[in-house]
Parts: C-alpha cells; sequence; structure tokens
DNA sequence: TTGAAAGCGCTAACAA
DNA sequence: TTGTTAGCGCTTTCAA
C-alpha cells in the first residue's frame, strides 16, 4: 500500500520528481531516476489509477462496443484488439450489446462515465442523436465496419465482398446462385449485410442471371439458423441453386450441414462460399473470403491510440480505411455437376 | 463539464447532500432530493468516476480474466458475466491471455493495478507466488473451474463428467471407447482435462473394459486440431474405437467430421460424445454434456459481487460450489451397429 | 533539473 | 437532515 509520497521520501526527493521520475514525463537527472526505481521496487509500489486518471485525464482504457462476444468475427476481432491494446499497456472495458439488451444502457450511460480515453465501435451504427452525445462527451471513436458519420472508420468493400464471392460462383459455371444474408435490422450491421447483398445482386445482373426472391434468404448470421434456412431452400429439387453464397462462415457452416443432411454433396451437387476466414472452415473445406478480423481488431487500436495520443487533434492517416480481404478457395466450390435425374429449369 | 459542485449550487444544497442525493447513500430529504437530481438532469450532469473512485475506493468495475475470448465456453461464460454486470451497474475489465501470452502480465501488472472491486478468473490456476501476489493487493477473486486455493470457485464435478459420459457410451454397448481430451499444459486447465480423463478410466476401469493408450488422445480444444487427431484414430480399421468421448464441443464437431471424412456413419459406425452444450451442436445432432456456460458466468458474478459488497468479509454461501450439468442425449450416440466386414478385437 | 503548492472532482467523517 | 472540512493519491504548473 506504498503511496508515490512513500517512494519520493524513500529515494530523498520530492514527490513531484519520483512522479516524473516513475512516468517518464519531464526530466529528470539520471541519479534520482535511479533512486526513484530503486525505491520505488523496494517498496512494491503500485501507481493509483484513479490517482493518476483524476489527476491527468487520462485512464488508459478502451471501451470497445459490440453486438456480441459470442460471434466468431467479433471474438476474433477483440481478440485482436486486446493484443494491441495490452502491449500498450491499455485497460480493455468490454461492452457486449447482445444483441440489442444493452444497448441503450451502454450508449446512453456507460460510455459517458468518462473513464474512457477512447471508444472501439465495431459493427454500430448510431442515429444522430447517439452520435452527438457521445461526441459531445469528448471521447474519440473509431469504429470498424460502421458507417458512423463524422467517426473515423475502419471497413471492408462489403459491394465488392459480394460481388466477387458471387462471381467466383458464375465464374465456375453456375447460373443458378442464392444468397442467405443477415437481417436488416436498425442500428447493427445493417450496411454490412445489405452491401454484401447488393454486389450479390450486382454480380448476378451484370451476368444476365435471374434473381430469384426464393433465391434471397436472410437469417441471423448464427449457423443453426442457416441450417433451417438452407434446408427450406434445398428441399425442393426442382427449384433449387446450384451454389449459395453466405455473408459469413458460420451461416455457411449451417448452409454446408443442411446440405448433408439431405443428401446433396458438395461441391458436386452444392458449391457453397462464406464471407471471413473463421478457422474451423479448414476442416470442412470451405471457399471463403478472408477479411482478416484480428487485423482489423489491431489496426482499429492504433488508430485509436493515435487519435487518442494526440490529444484528438490531428487524425492519423485518411479518416475512413479500406481493409484488405483474401478470397480463399478450397473445396466447398466447383462447377456445378447436377447429376442425372436433377432438372434446372 | 457540470461537476457535482455545479449541480449542488444550482440545487441551493451543499456538495455533500448533491452527493447524497445522487448516490443514495445516507438520509436526504425529498425536497432536496428533487432539487438535487432536477438540477443534474438539467446541467447534463455526469458524474466523473475517476473522482468518484479516488474518493470512495470503490471503482464499480470487475476485471475478467481467461485464457480464450474465442472459445465458445469462454465467450458464453463472458456474456453471462457481462449480463450480469450490466445489470449491476459495473464495467467489465477483460484481461485475455490468448493462451500464455499476456498471463504474466496481466498477473503481475495489469491486475495489481487497484481499479478493480474484483476479479473473476475464468479456468485459471495460479502458482503460491501468484497467489499471494493477488491476495496481498486485497482484491476479492472469485474462480470458475480453478482450482485456486483459498479463493472461492465454481466449477463442475469434471471427474463425474467423465465418468458420466464414458458410462453413457458404456450403457449403449459400447466397449471400445476413445477420449479426446485437453492438453496437461501448466497453468491452465489442468485439472479439467485431467478430471475429464480421470473420470473416463474410471468408468472403463469400473466396467471392466481395457484401456489402449492409441484411445487416449490430446488436442488443444480446437475442432481443427481434434479433427487431425480423430483422423489419425480412426484411420486403421482394425484398431478404431467405436466410440469416442470429447471434452468439448468444439473438439467433438472436428471428431464427427474426421469421422464423416472418413466415411464413417454416425452414430452406426462411431458413437460421438462432447462436453459443454454449444448450440451447433444441434444441427450436428451432438449428444452432449451440457455445462451451461452462461448461467456460471452469470452465477460467479453474483457471489463475486456479494464479496465485494460485504466489503470482502463475509462469504455468501458455502466456498466452493458445484456447478449443474445435464447429459443432453441427441443422434450422436447409439448402440454400435459395425457394418459386415468391419471387425472388433 | 528540482521542489512547493495547488488542485483533479468527488466522498465521508464530524459537527451542527 | 444538512453543511463544513478534510482528504483520496496522484500530476502539473510555477518559480527557483
Amino acid at each position: 500500500m506504498a503511496g508515490i509520497r512513500d517512494v519520493a521520501r524513500l529515494a530523498g526527493v520530492s514527490q513531484a520528481t519520483a512522479s516524473r521520475a516513475l512516468s517518464g514525463k519531464g526530466s529528470v537527472s539520471a541519479r534520482a531516476r535511479e533512486a526513484v526505481t530503486a525505491a520505488a521496487s523496494e517498496l512494491g509500489f503500485v501507481m493509483s489509477y484513479h490517482a493518476s486518471s483524476l489527476a491527468s485525464g487520462r485512464s488508459h482504457n478502451i471501451g470497445v462496443v459490440l453486438p456480441f462476444v459470442n460471434r466468431w468475427y467479433f471474438a476474433t476481432l477483440l481478440e485482436g484488439a486486446n493484443s494491441a491494446l495490452m502491449d500498450a499497456g491499455y485497460d480493455l472495458t468490454l461492452y457486449d450489446f447482445q444483441g440489442d439488451r444493452y444497448r441503450e444502457s451502454v450508449l446512453g450511460d456507460f460510455l459517458l462515465r468518462k473513464r474512457l480515453d477512447g471508444v472501439l465501435a465495431v459493427s454500430l451504427q448510431l442515429n444522430a442523436h447517439e452520435t452527438e452525445q457521445i461526441l459531445a462527451a469528448g471521447i474519440p471513436v473509431v469504429g470498424v465496419g460502421g458507417p458512423l458519420p463524422d467517426i473515423p472508420t475502419l471497413r471492408i468493400d462489403d459491394v465488392e465482398v459480394g460481388r466477387r464471392a458471387t462471381n467466383h460462383l458464375i465464374s465456375l459455371g453456375h447460373s443458378r446462385v442464392a444468397h442467405l444474408g443477415g437481417e436488416h435490422e436498425y442500428g447493427r450491421n445493417f450496411e454490412i449485410s445489405s452491401g454484401r447483398r447488393a454486389g450479390y445482386e450486382e454480380a448476378m445482373a451484370a451476368a444476365g442471371l435471374p434473381l430469384r426472391e426464393a433465391w434471397s434468404l436472410i437469417s441471423d448470421y448464427s449457423a443453426n439458423d442457416a441450417y433451417k434456412e438452407t434446408k427450406q431452400l434445398l428441399a425442393d429439387a426442382e427449384e433449387r441453386p446450384t451454389a449459395i453464397f453466405c455473408a459469413s462462415d458460420e451461416m455457411a457452416f449451417g448452409a454446408m450441414l443442411a446440405a448433408r443432411d439431405l443428401g446433396l454433396r458438395i461441391p458436386e451437387e452444392l458449391s457453397v462460399i462464406g464471407v471471413d476466414g473463421h478457422e474451423m472452415g479448414e476442416i470442412l473445406g470451405l471457399t471463403t473470403i478472408d477479411q482478416f478480423p484480428r487485423n482489423q481488431g489491431t489496426r482499429a487500436v492504433e488508430r485509436l491510440l493515435a487519435l487518442v495520443q494526440d490529444d484528438g487533434q490531428a487524425a492519423a492517416g485518411p479518416a475512413d480505411e479500406l481493409m484488405e480481404t483474401r478470397l480463399l478457395v478450397r473445396h466447398s466450390t466447383s462447377a456445378p455437376r447436377i447429376p442425372a435425374g436433377h432438372s434446372g429449369s
């Protein structure tokens, strides 16, 4: 329970010098620095971050806001953010909305408590009032997968992702391509889901291929829900597509299992492509568009810390940043080889 | 940026009364309370938690320490902890070891910074020095799945879990039962993995069944690693088991996929049972022992907050608490029905 | 490079 | 029930 005052006393310097020596800010003679560090370690001194934060206005604490910790994409991005924050000596305060359950209390209460140096907002959409409120609190914010107006954001080009995934299937010779995308829920993921869907529709149109309403499915991004939707879709042998583009790998897992349970072989009778880069895709042989979520988390923290440390003044780099994706071809996609007995229309 | 002093002034009371009115502690007349809350909302007052923490010694902030956010069990438990903490108005500071990568810095540095009212330690093992250090810091700790000597812990009976899973297979008529368990790494999960393994061995012995070294596998709890191990195990038709007990559902997923890729039907040619209660088990039809991780997280927080709020004095309930599990039978287990052409030894 | 001194914005005795 | 008065343990001007 030794305080900095005890350290200073033992080192034979003033409290101010001790503080400077320990924080590295301000100039301190080598001799004083040594005396202070020696005293500190002898006493087992650990600084009170409350006191430090109160006096300095910096808390070395970043809030991470996301809709679900329990989805692979978010958990993996969180891991990347965690690494970058640990390395920088920052604490990470987690705000998991759990859907919308805590959205309001986090946005209207927790985030405003001024104990954060900055906020990382993942897949979050804010209305005008919410944006204003949070910016008025003076907290630097960086978003991932926004869009958050007036807030620097990292994103992938979701339209491009949808187009590329769909074109991969089309270029293999598929003309009957379905899409399983996310919900159009307000306040979350909207642009992501609709971007990927727009890319799908664009690619289909560009190739002169028909869009059918029955081939455009919506699910909640979970494997289980995707399983149900896909099973329904594939049950009708006459009407079913030969390929499906899923907006996430977890959805693709569900789709693959549904196909297998219907006795359809992948990729012979159904090609499946996902988005994310989930490790489990390896053992399923899932073709996907990898978006390197871990890297997104790390990069977002770098951006945020730059903002925080420049005192919110200079934005480091362009306001918005497009992150890289990569088409990763495995065994779940191939040219359509529909066995005899199955007909297309 | 209004402070409590401004609120007090506008309400026409002293700062102390304003503080009491806002915190609900101490007695305040109805009239004063109204005046204060009115003034506070008029000014858009938000308390500085740094100042409050410094003055009161309570930070309303709980640290959660776990080895991987990206494993289903941990993410789900975290979700439960998050709910309980949000409901109680507490912040959650996340410390993700990412294996062992940040173990040392979290334990030796971050946790000691005295900004936490308590710590929830999940699947963590501490050596004597570490335990002493953390207890010396005066932070209340509750563990899940310890064991942490001198620290109240919630756990399931892992030996019982292993025994029950194995006995389920044995009672179906299996005599060739393999086990895919976790690593024996120091500092993490050790007791959990070895407990489940011990239960398996106990059940086999009690039934007079042979243990084979080749049937006792170790993996890192991931589906991918489990896939590799299982594929190896099952490749030899002469030597392979008819059932496998996996120490987690994610492992079981890997095992099921490996079996399918070898053309083995589940459950006819291989029965699989897991542990956890992963939702995705539904679509795979995985039989499992559900351990309700979400509930574990919630319950652990309740215990911890009781400790914190009782000022570390009275432990609420017994020091250690055994959590419930449930055998959930689906379609991945049945009596062995080995097709002709395959032989047992 | 150093020290003295004044807070940071709140809470908690204590006395009234 | 209320107000006065000290702090909580640091950081940071400012002057030396």
